[in-house]
RNA sequence: GCGGAUGUGGCGAAAUGGUAGACGCGCAAGGUUUAGGACCUUGUGGCCGUAAGGCUUUGGGGGUUCGAGUCCCUUCAUCCGCACCA
């Protein structure tokens, strides 16, 4: 008897796999090329999470089933190193961030050694690899040049204890997402891109693409178009979609920031124009961009514009509850609709005055995006600096592409300095450069850019990492893309699937490739939880891949990952669970081990395999994996119990296997082949031999189960036998007064009485 | 407030509108073993019954249907996003 052994029999076939380039794509000879994309990881130094495991586990199944069914599987890995989460961590352990993301490098290769997917190990993309942030930096450039890269100061959220801007969507209710500092404001010249222009073409594609419907759902959103009409009220332009309540605005509300401000200060008294300045000062000082839903604080400007509609002069305010982000920064307030005008009107005694809803003024039809222009400065150290250079005589100058990269500085002091300015500023050497276009003195950009360009981008990078001179090789890119599958977490729904949408969309604009759209198909898998709850490090309930792997082999770890739970809901991971499924590949092991060979099989055993394979195989094109490991149980189940089996049942199961367990399948497939399982054809079923003899056909009452009757097969045509046969079981006594008989052929025969 | 999802045994969960609870965990009884947390067999939603069997059961309440966990309406609860978006 063989003992199953998971730990030599791991390391052996991993050894080999590697050696022997078993999952190796040639990628221009490819016939059948399958990209099988999952999200890279960004590479904490506290090793792989059981979630990345989790996704990259359910991808990796996918791309195996999809290998076996012939196709060239291109199935590459990478780092998303470069960013805040990789500072913030060596600035907690006091170490350089280049020091550490070579550390987290080898140890996660390692990991992601052990979890036995078919990652392709020579085409490897780490985002702070200079071969690689020279092309973010050249994208960067691109960008530039179309006119889709430009300046803007606009206020910023900026937390005191990162010394850092942050994004929108790295302030949680105020706070900084990673400390919990209360997030301050601070006017910034930055560089944006205009994803904004991408709007509306970026939600038209939503409707063809074969994504997870939730995630496209949280696009749309996210994007955010409403259609409207903007209003003239004197020189004050207004944004609203309900125009036909313009006759119950009251009066006009502008944002702080509202430019229009200047203005009214200098046709207002001075008493006036010091409130308004007062006001706008102590809402630019405010801690937090969120404040209290209830309070609505406001001044008014003393000046005064007509309603198109009633032709009434109306009184203008200054509030902060209207964002300049949104619309033109001014509102129409119609308090009998609006709940919160009315709180305002309430509060300072404003006129609420009714609305036909009858009036539409002759506007303008506009349609506005909740959508902003994508943020692209970091005031950090550990990006791609943004390769532009300020010339006092030539303006803003992208650096020259032979210049390329703009090498990030090894220095010893690259913590933030807290002046918002990034640490690269205080390098002389850095900074002072020659301007590209007049030579002369100029300054570099000491910014660097958002993580999210990194991972905009790799997947293109991924087809041709051994290329120099250009981001990628054009034959490679037409062969291997779009994406064919992507898989990944849904918190990365909108501004990952976003952004890479936007820059491929770019691409194709500039010619540079032939489709806009990235990822033909996306799945959005669900979240792994523990014993109930979510994972957390305060919690002490963080699952360590490692040891579960020490313990019982990667096999188990897969197969119990993905029997947990429907892969796209996610899964509760709980210890007792595990063992259900080591005994599963043990008993497996034991029983394929040493089985008693014949060739004679019987046609009950026969119909078992073929349905079996029917069944795994469509619950492995939808991502079920759930219930296919459930079916291959009982099938085991059954085969259990037989005296012998033959050496195709044998072959089939472990091929249904394989892509669970691909180390323990390849283990025992090695005594019947020299072939890798892994290459060898996912399993056939004849549709003939699913025929069954007998039909079982269940017996109602009034739709309630009475009995359950066989019939020979040949024969479930003919209902008056059908109903003879139940007449006489046990569901007789209930039949009396039959109304009507409803007979579904082979399955239900239902009497009504 | 808006958007998305989820509510089924002691637990993780199955179920093209057609026998609810597959599969696994746990538990119980028995076997095996020097012993075991290893292995094997059987049982296992609840209630009644020695049994055959019956009744009941998918968060709550309505509805459609011969038939509803599944479709429709309504309501409650939980989780995840986003939120003064005009």
């Amino acid at each position: 008897m063989k003992k199953y052994t998971p730990q030599d029999i791991e390391k052996k076939w991993q050894d080999r796999w590697e050696k022997e380039g078993t999952y190796k794509v040639n990628l221009d000879a490819a016939k059948k090329p399958f990209y099988n994309l999952m999200m890279f990881p960004y590479p904490s130094a506290e090793g792989l999470h059981v979630g990345n495991v989790y996704a990259f586990t359910g991808a990796d199944i996918y791309g195996r089933f999809t290998r076996m069914k012939g196709f060239d599987v291109f199935e590459p890995i990478g780092l998303d190193g470069f960013g805040i989460h990789s500072e913030n961590y060596a600035l907690k352990v006091n170490k350089n961030p280049r020091k550490l993301a070579k550390i987290s490098e080898e140890n996660f290769y390692r990991q992601l050694h052990l979890i036995g997917n078919t990652f392709d190990w020579d085409r490897t993309v780490e985002t702070y690899d200079p071969d690689y942030y020279k092309w973010t930096q050249w994208i960067f450039i691109q960008l530039f040049k179309k006119g889709l890269a430009y300046r803007k100061k606009s206020p910023v959220n900026f937390c005191p204890k990162d010394l850092t801007v942050l994004a929108d969507e790295q302030v949680i209710n105020g706070a900084c997402e990673r400390c919990g500092t209360i997030v301050e404001k601070r006017d910034l010249e930055q560089w944006f891109f205009r994803i904004t222009d991408y709007a509306q073409r970026l939600l038209d594609n939503l409707e063809g693409l074969n994504w997870s419907e939730k995630v496209k759902i949280a696009q749309k959103n996210w994007i955010g178009r409403s259609e409207g009409l903007m209003i003239d009220f004197d020189d004050i332009k207004v944004f609203t979609t309900r125009p036909e309540t313009a006759d119950g605005a009251t009066f006009l509300v502008l944002s702080p920031e509202h430019p229009y401000i200047e203005e009214i200060k200098k046709r207002v008294d001075a008493k006036k124009a010091q409130e308004i300045d007062d006001y706008v000062t102590k809402v630019k000082n405010q801690k937090s961009k969120v404040k209290s839903n209830k309070e609505k604080s406001g001044v008014f400007t003393g000046f005064y514009v007509k309603n198109p509609v009633t032709n009434k002069n109306i009184p203008v305010w200054i509030a902060d509850y209207v964002l300049m982000e949104y619309g033109t920064g001014a509102i129409m307030a119609v308090p009998v609709e609006d709940e919160r005008d009315r709180e305002f009107a309430k509060a300072h005694k404003i006129e609420i005055a009714p609305t036909s809803l009858k009036v539409s003024p002759k506007g303008q039809k506009t349609v506005n995006y909740h959508l902003r222009d994508w943020l692209i400065s970091r005031q950090r150290y550990w990006g791609p600096p943004i390769p532009m250079i300020n010339c006092s005589k030539c303006g803003w100058q992208p650096v020259l592409e032979k210049d390329l990269p703009v090498l990030l500085p090894d220095v010893s002091d690259w913590k933030p300095k807290g002046t918002g300015k990034s640490p690269l500023a205080s390098i002389e050497s850095f900074v002072n450069t020659t301007c590209p276009k007049c030579g002369g003195s100029a300054k570099r950009e000491t910014d660097v850019s958002d993580t999210f360009l990194d991972s905009a981008w790799y997947f293109f990078r991924y087809t041709s990492t051994e290329e120099k001179k250009s981001p990628w090789i054009e034959s490679r890119i037409k062969k291997w893309l779009p994406v064919h599958m992507y898989i990944g977490g849904a918190e990365h729904s909108v501004l990952h699937l976003l952004y890479s949408r936007f820059v491929t969309m770019v691409f194709k604009d500039m010619g540079l490739v032939d489709f806009e759209e990235p990822f033909a198909r996306f799945y959005a898998h669900g979240l792994l939880i523990k014993e109930g709850a979510k994972m957390s490090k305060s919690k002490g309930n963080v699952i360590v891949p490692d040891e579960y792997i020490k313990k019982y082999g990667a096999d188990t770890l897969r197969t119990y990952l993905m029997f947990l739970g429907p892969y796209n809901q996610g899964g509760d991971f709980y210890d007792s669970g595990i063992e259900g499924i080591f005994k599963f590949l043990n008993r497996v092991y034991k029983l394929l081990s040493e089985v008693k060979l014949e060739e004679q099989k019987s046609k009950n055993s026969l119909q078992m395999m073929h349905k079996t394979v029917k069944r795994v195989t469509e619950d492995m094109e939808n991502l079920r994996f759930n219930t296919a490991i459930a079916k291959l149980m009982e099938w085991y189940n059954f085969l259990a119990k037989q005296t012998s089996i033959s050496k195709e049942e044998v072959l089939t199961f472990l091929k249904l296997l394989a892509p669970f367990a691909p180390h323990m399948t390849e283990e025992l497939y090695s005594s019947y082949s020299k072939d890798s399982i892994h290459l060898s054809s996912w399993p056939k079923f004849e549709a003939e031999l699913l025929k069954e003899d007998i039909a079982t056909i269940v017996v109602q009452v009034n739709g309630k189960f009475r009995d359950s009757i066989a019939v020979d097969s040949s024969k479930i045509a003919d209902q008056k036998l059908v109903e003879g046969l139940a007449r006489k079981g046990r569901a007789r006594n209930y039949i009396k007064d039959i109304k009507k008989i409803i007979y579904v052929p082979g399955k239900i025969l239902n009497f009504v009485v």
